[in-house]
DNA sequence: GCGCCGATGTGTACACTGTCCACTACCTAG
DNA sequence: CTAGGTAGTGGACAGTGTACACATCGGCGC
């Protein structure tokens, strides 16, 4: 007899094994279709099968759910880009293996933002801090945030010499921002009604301003 | 005897007059302290000193009242912008001149997303669309919308030469998404602990990578 | 002048939310 | 075996969005 039979059986639904888990898996199942809005801490509680005071044991408040799961979607995030840079494979060419690493960074993260504009905008509904950037919660399968994904590939730019490190400082904070403010104008904001052809030439466009830009 | 207090004498706070304004004014003000979140119909009703309901008169529910407020702020926004125009007199240099009206588009975004977050997360909290971009509802005090203020400066710049004809299409989206994302980043993202020098640093860099890379 | 009608606002009511409090069943260290 | 911590339950309350029925005003045609 399985610890999951023995427990559906002695109690209803005691111990629920991980709850603070199943909570903020079903936080980013609503986030997926409704965004940040859509994380309810009592719908949470329904479908983990439990009381909405539960989640209280887990979670000081709302806000609190909010975070992790909006940390969890970075972590998602990371995993995007992550399967992008896989996708293409290495030349050789140091130069020009830096330059498509930092290119899908920007390809992963627009990607992550037209395929789940919810996990997108609930990873960035919560007020951040780069002290935190680094935290291990918005890892990915890898153990790397977005943001060290970014940093490893301006690393690798310097290296390949193909930036000059006077260059180099805080061209995290020039990159990211050029590639997030697209997805934020894709998903929800004037550029929403682009046809995808479009919203790939612009993507393309946008990166090679940063290429030539940084 | 004036309207108003004749309206306050012979009724306790029948007719409004204009309760659909005042809402806005009330969820903009909600909007400036606390995001579009902070964005309620029954605390809009309250400071319009009114019952709940009336506000369903004027608004259809929630969210029309928050795409008014949004509205609003895009329309305050580009206020900012030509603000900041005004204080960057031009020198006749044709060309120095229209790059500088690109500039000023883009510290006066910065400006307002710094001075005003609430206003400004609100503003880009209503999913949209390009052909929405040039409503009257979203225009300053001037008329014109942040996405024209845009757009006039990258005429003036291909006007001048400085800009060849072939890249100015669609050269709005790269120069919105780059200016936008760091609006965004240094709001809530993880540039928000920054110190204002560094923000500074990093808006005149970013709007540098622009000047060159569009 | 009169009566009617649409626009505007009120009151009541319901479902739902976040969250507080007191309570209970279980697990484990001593 | 017992004491205490942990995880979950149940009930309650204030605040929210919103539907429905009603009241009141201003302006219109007659």
């Amino acid at each position: 007899m399985s610890d999951d039979e023995r427990a559906s059986q002695s109690r209803t639904t005691y111990r629920h094994g991980d709850l603070r888990g199943a909570l903020i898996a079903a936080g980013v199942e609503m986030a997926r279709e409704g965004g940040p809005r859509a994380i309810v801490i009592r719908e949470a509680t329904r479908r983990a099968g439990v009381s909405p005071n539960a989640a209280y044991r887990h979670f000081a408040d709302r806000d609190a759910l909010l975070k992790a799961v909006s940390d969890t979607c970075l972590g998602l995030a990371a995993d995007r880009i992550e399967q992008e840079q896989a996708a293409h494979p290495t030349t050789g060419d140091a130069v020009a293996d830096a330059r498509l690493q930092l290119r899908t960074v920007g390809l992963g993260y627009i990607a992550f933002a037209r395929e789940e504009p919810g996990l997108f905008r609930t990873a960035f509904s919560v007020p951040d801090d780069l002290r935190q950037a680094l935290s291990p919660a918005k890892a990915g399968v890898s153990g790397l945030t977005p943001f060290q994904l970014l940093s490893l590939a301006l690393d690798a730019l310097v290296d390949s010499g193909a930036l000059p490190p006077a260059r180099r400082e805080n061209a995290e904070f020039l990159a990211w921002a050029t590639v997030h403010g697209l997805g934020m104008l894709v998903i929800d904001g004037p550029l929403r009604g682009l046809t995808d052809p479009m919203i790939d030439f612009a993507t393309e466009r946008l990166l090679d301003m940063v290429d030539r830009g940084l």
